[in-house]
DNA sequence: TATTGTTATACTCTATAACTATA
DNA sequence: TATAGTTATAGAGTATAACAATA
């Protein structure tokens, strides 16, 4: 049926799986409850403002694929408890460089501990090897880094 | 850091890329308009549906993680659609017992044909054979089979 | 005029609790 | 009384459009 051998059986299926194993992650998380209190998307906002360092923030929705106007109550959240500092782009003055604080760095590590605990309980059935590839994967299919670079959604030919 | 020498480094980041995937391939999926219009919970429903055979609409909440008066309103749509027939349970009648239509079965043909080309744009940067290892991990993390079990959330250590 | 961030609004998804009909 | 499904409601999450300040 499919046209290109590259791609078997298991097309069409996997982003299914996917968005499951998403679902079980976000569940299992909340009912651990999360104790820096951070929800998925802030969780996945500090990490990027820890490996890219300071960016603007149309860049930083990009990376995270949300709106713009959806970052600003995320960022405000962030700013009030002291997690990220933005301030004006001497250089742009329009722009506003988000950055984070040494309270976000020690927030995302407790979040980041607790995080191991929640996927080490959802992927108990793979052992630390296939995590590893896993990950190592997922990486890979997201670009090879972070959410970073503003891939935009693929031309091809569908 | 780790006390676990079996969970690397990867620990705690993994789940934020598989729920930053499972955005891209919303997204993704909605900007291609997926045909059938189906969306992922509707999609997932009909494909636990066709590997399960019929099953009440706890045990199908419960598979999907959804509760069960969600499930009422995502099957009423389906249904509306002659994609699932519900019927009462003759043994206990209670229970309604859920199955797929034969439109079900072809408008998830019909999905599962656009996912594929979803995911081929999404998972571009992996090999055939390399998406193959990725969907088996993601499936036995899952379980060894389609989200189908009511597995409770990890007891575990955490 | 174009762009960055912001505000306002609406729509979807989901969880919780109260209701019904059967058991 | 307990259970399966349903309804109603509230709260996130997210997309869209309109707006302010700056370029």
């Amino acid at each position: 049926m499919t046209s290109d051998p590259t791609a078997p059986a298991t097309a069409g299926t996997t982003l299914a799986l996917i968005d499951h194993l998403s679902r079980l992650g976000r569940r299992s998380a909340e009912a651990h409850g999360v104790p820096s209190g951070l929800r998925p998307r802030q969780f996945v906002a500090l990490t990027v403002l820890r490996e890219q360092g300071p960016v603007a923030q149309q860049t930083l929705a990009s990376a995270l694929r949300l709106d713009p106007s959806n970052l600003v109550g995320l960022l405000n959240e962030l700013e009030g408890s002291g997690l990220v500092v933005r301030r004006r782009d001497p250089g742009d003055r329009r722009r506003h460089i988000v950055e984070l604080a040494p309270d976000g760095a020690r927030a995302l590590e407790a979040a980041e501990r607790e995080m191991a605990c929640v996927e080490d309980g959802l992927l108990r059935a793979l052992s630390g090897q296939e995590r590893e590839v896993l990950h190592g994967l997922l990486r890979r299919a997201l670009g090879d880094q972070l959410p970073t670079c503003a891939e935009a959604d693929p031309p091809g030919g569908c």
